[in-house]
DNA sequence: TGGTTATTTGGCAATATAGCCAAATATGTT
DNA sequence: AACATATTTGGCTATATTGCCAAATAACCA
């Protein structure tokens, strides 16, 4: 691994763990939807002010988001596209682990569950 | 946001976690081209076995990747198959600001390669 | 059996991250 | 100007993450 290539995946994992934070990741999911001011995160979240401030800072200094002040409000919309259907893959992959791993701890569950399908 | 809402975040963010570490990133780059063994992490990142080995086990916990031992040597592969083209995406939106950035920095080695594609 | 290689585990010190409070700033209102 | 609202910044403590070392396992070889 050259200095160039370890360069390249350290901006990488800047954005990564810029996504890496329940806060942050809830945020970023709020605006794949359209851009939405700091207070309707603070509301949602229940979140210090400043705890947020600074969860979008981190977002912004990932390049993830950008801001745009209007009036005494700022707000604050997606920049990077690829996020919403990457979360989305991940967010189908983990549902199908958590079914698979309660499909070990208790597989009578399912066995009914299949049964009544059968009788559709 | 609800209880459900909540756990799903969290889930997702701990597969986030896992991808959020420039040894860990490395690691599923390389296995997006197959399956490796653990030394030969050890030999490209250079660092203890013993770290890149729980780096493995992170990753591992994050269902990333699976592992399969042959012989004495243990194998590791790829579990998302959506991972590579997201990391590639991010990639992508990395460079792009990274030019930008130094573009801003210093615009005349820009104006040079302009003029220099302009007389091709 | 004893030794070698590949890997994991336990423990610990150094570092990084999160969240709260108080204070600063910026905009709009009276 | 004085005040209210929205947001950011600074500072501090609590917690989590890293990476190394030493020791434990596990498979293979002599």
């Amino acid at each position: 691994m050259n200095q160039q290539q370890r360069h390249l995946i350290e901006a990488k994992t800047v954005v990564l763990k810029a996504l890496a934070h329940p806060t942050r990741l809830y945020i970023i999911e709020e605006l794949a939807q359209g851009e939405k001011c700091v207070c309707e995160f603070v509301d949602a979240v229940k979140a210090d002010f400043s705890t947020i401030s600074k969860h979008l800072l981190v977002l912004k200094n990932a390049g993830l988001v950008e801001d745009d002040k209007r009036g005494q409000q700022v707000f604050y919309r997606l920049r990077m596209r690829c996020l919403p259907s990457f979360i989305n893959c991940i967010g189908v992959a983990v549902a199908a682990d958590a079914r698979m791993k309660a499909m070990q701890i208790n597989p009578d569950l399912f066995e009914a569950k299949k049964a009544a399908e059968a009788n559709e």
